[in-house]
DNA sequence: GGTGAAAGTTTTTCTCT
DNA sequence: AGAGAAAAACTTTCACC
């Protein structure tokens, strides 16, 4: 997998709109559009990129609540971690798992309707979960920047 | 804004399928093209759908590195919070700030190259970000989940 | 708000350089 | 690898229910 200038230049493009058409890919880069057509699908299976997403407005659809929990576990084993990690992933709630370096072993990103709804989800679902030793929760207060993925530009 | 059971699967596969065809797309809602389509631009004009974006894979492209920043100011009047906010807006590193309730302030992606350039932006440009009392990283040691946005399904 | 058909683009394939 | 032309598919509009 070797990635020229043109294949940088692509993927800032599809990052920053996922819907743009070929044919106007391909001129923003300078090419026509079925060379382009072939490095897009060429990007595509060497996994560069890996799908495309609709950027939903939470607040709009009724998610008012999003939540970073740092969760903690009694063990560090391989075994612990993996069997913590499939629970969360049961969990549609929780967005992202991220297992961190440090006293902290994972922080989560947490989407709910409200907060009531959140609480019975932490206590539920959550600090219940195998082998957690504690759970910190921060409540987002507002959202300055959500740039997707990866600093191409 | 008034969302049936029809919109919230239509986000819902574009949530998941960013660059789905309209065709395919009605077919799985159980309509035609046309509605369906009418249907999409409503929900982009409303705000629901905010874009689309490529889901790019960071360490095909040589982002080896994710670190969450726990960062917490001196002051937190709005004009300190702003002018934070405002500064971290000029950094392509950082791909998501968000402000937090408690102790710490503001929550922070960020996105690098390699564990030296990350370290080169710390110091360089994270710490003397104005009104900066204390930044506390951690490094991403592995992702066992990341689905975009609102848990729809 | 939904349908069916028609018009306009776009994607995709093919062939050539 | 990239370009131009042609075929297939998709998007988009229109008239109608």
């Amino acid at each position: 997998m070797n990635f020229d200038e043109i294949d940088r230049r692509l993927l800032a493009e599809l990052q920053d709109e996922g819907r743009i058409t070929n044919v106007e890919l391909a001129q923003r880069v300078g090419l026509t559009a079925p060379p382009c057509l072939r490095r897009v699908r060429a990007l595509e299976e060497s996994g560069a990129i890996r799908g495309y997403h609709a950027d939903l407005d939470a607040a709009t659809l009724g998610f008012t609540i999003t939540v970073y929990a740092m969760v903690s576990l009694k063990s560090q084993a391989e075994d612990a971690l993996r069997a913590f990690e499939e629970h969360i992933a049961t969990l549609p709630a929780v967005r992202e798992c991220h297992m961190l370096n440090g006293e902290i072993d994972f922080i989560l990103k947490i989407v709910s309707k409200d907060l009531q709804s959140f609480q019975e989800f932490l206590t539920s679902r959550l600090t219940p979960a195998p082998n957690v030793a504690s759970v910190k929760t921060s409540l987002v207060i507002r959202t300055s920047k959500t740039e997707p993925g990866v600093p191409l530009e």
